[in-house]
DNA sequence: CGCAAGATTGACCCGTCAGTCAGTCAACGC
DNA sequence: GCGTTGACTGACTGACGGGTCAATCTTGCG
């Protein structure tokens, strides 16, 4: 079977190794999130990038790893843009939640995310790793974010004082179902989610409001 | 060619069936809710019903046909009754949307449902037919009952004019993500519900209150 | 060049199940 | 009883796909 990689790349094997490292991880999104964990083929994935299935195990321990490498790379979140974002505003903090939580639509929009997502929480049950890492570095840095701004505004007096008790999951639920009914419902009950967004600041800002 | 449908008919076979038919449904859902779809032996599901393999197929055409029926026995809806609750209730709207949320969050907390939402989120993109089932039939349903007491709500003046313009998704959502969280992440980092859905409740009255 | 080290490959191995079906068993009518 | 009918069974099959490894190719270096 002829070689087809051979042109460039005169470089060193290192760089190569980590292209293909990446491309791996890349086609493995493309196939999981079309298929689901269980019904996609490491033979898919190989051909998607243009390997052999061989070359996924020098990469990858096996496909439960390579799932969660995948997971990794793509829900693992700039926090620290994040956080400087809301340390630098100047606003009230009504236009500082409105615009944090338009980031976090434009951030499902994506439409590698939902799947992701459904993929998580449909098939992390039977991975209680997954589920863990999962919630240690994406769920709580993000609830730790929002509760910041929600702290900062009841300092200054904008939001009512008890607004810190409210569960960040409940101001959040909202944009995770969206995408989720986007993606399992969009094709024969399409949402506006631009519509759907604004409803959705506007109910929260209604609720914590002083 | 025996009796159809006349009371009191004994019929000892035709009792046999229906009641394996249902001991196969309950089978499944204990292996479904606890491996996932893909996940489950047939062979597990028919050794929990105490019968063999075989005769799951005497009354089912495939492992998908015996999931969809586990997921139309268990989530499909009492609305009549929930309608009925409705029509009747008699306090202000703020009540009746308090209790209407207080029941669904009773119907997620049976340890069954939880699973069966995440596999039709996780499983559900690979079979469409399922997907649109589940919209008709549970989702849709259940909005309009949230519309119709939004609107009483905003007739009697107690809701603000535009409050039916709210997505009912943006409303119901943290029940479900509630639920799923729990699921997922209870094991080690427990929620309070009766806390968590008191604050919910109190932030939906917020949001829609004249 | 030539060759060793390392990278890649894909045919193969092997366990796993969904689904089948020939044979067994139990109920009912007579 | 006894024969017919339908329910039930579980060993079997065929497809499938994760993971392996001996063979092959590529690269870097002397």
């Amino acid at each position: 079977m002829p070689k087809t990689s051979s042109p460039a790349s005169p470089g060193k094997r290192e760089l190569q190794k980590e292209a293909r490292r990446i491309a791996i991880i890349d086609a493995a999104l493309e196939e999981f999130t079309a298929q689901g964990f269980t019904a996609t083929k490491l033979d898919d994935v190989a051909e998607r990038a243009g390997i052999g299935k061989g070359t996924i195990y020098l990469y990858f321990d096996s496909k439960e790893s390579l799932f969660e490498e995948v997971v990794r790379r793509n829900l693992l979140g700039s926090e620290e843009m994040i956080e400087n974002f809301i340390s630098n505003f100047a606003g009230n903090t009504s236009e500082l939640l409105a615009q944090h939580f338009h980031n976090m639509y434009l951030f499902t929009q994506n439409e590698k995310i939902p799947p992701l997502m459904a993929m998580v929480l449909g098939e992390g049950v039977r991975f209680p790793a997954l589920s863990r890492f999962f919630h240690d570095e994406v769920i709580k840095p993000s609830q730790e974010l929002m509760r910041r701004i929600i702290r900062r505004g009841v300092e200054r007096g904008e939001f009512r004082v008890d607004a810190e008790e409210v569960y960040t999951q409940i101001l959040i639920a909202p944009i995770l179902l969206g995408a989720l009914t986007k993606l399992q419902f969009g094709a024969f009950a399409p949402i506006d989610m631009a519509d759907y967004s604004e409803k959705h600041i506007d109910c929260i800002l209604r609720a914590l409001k002083a």
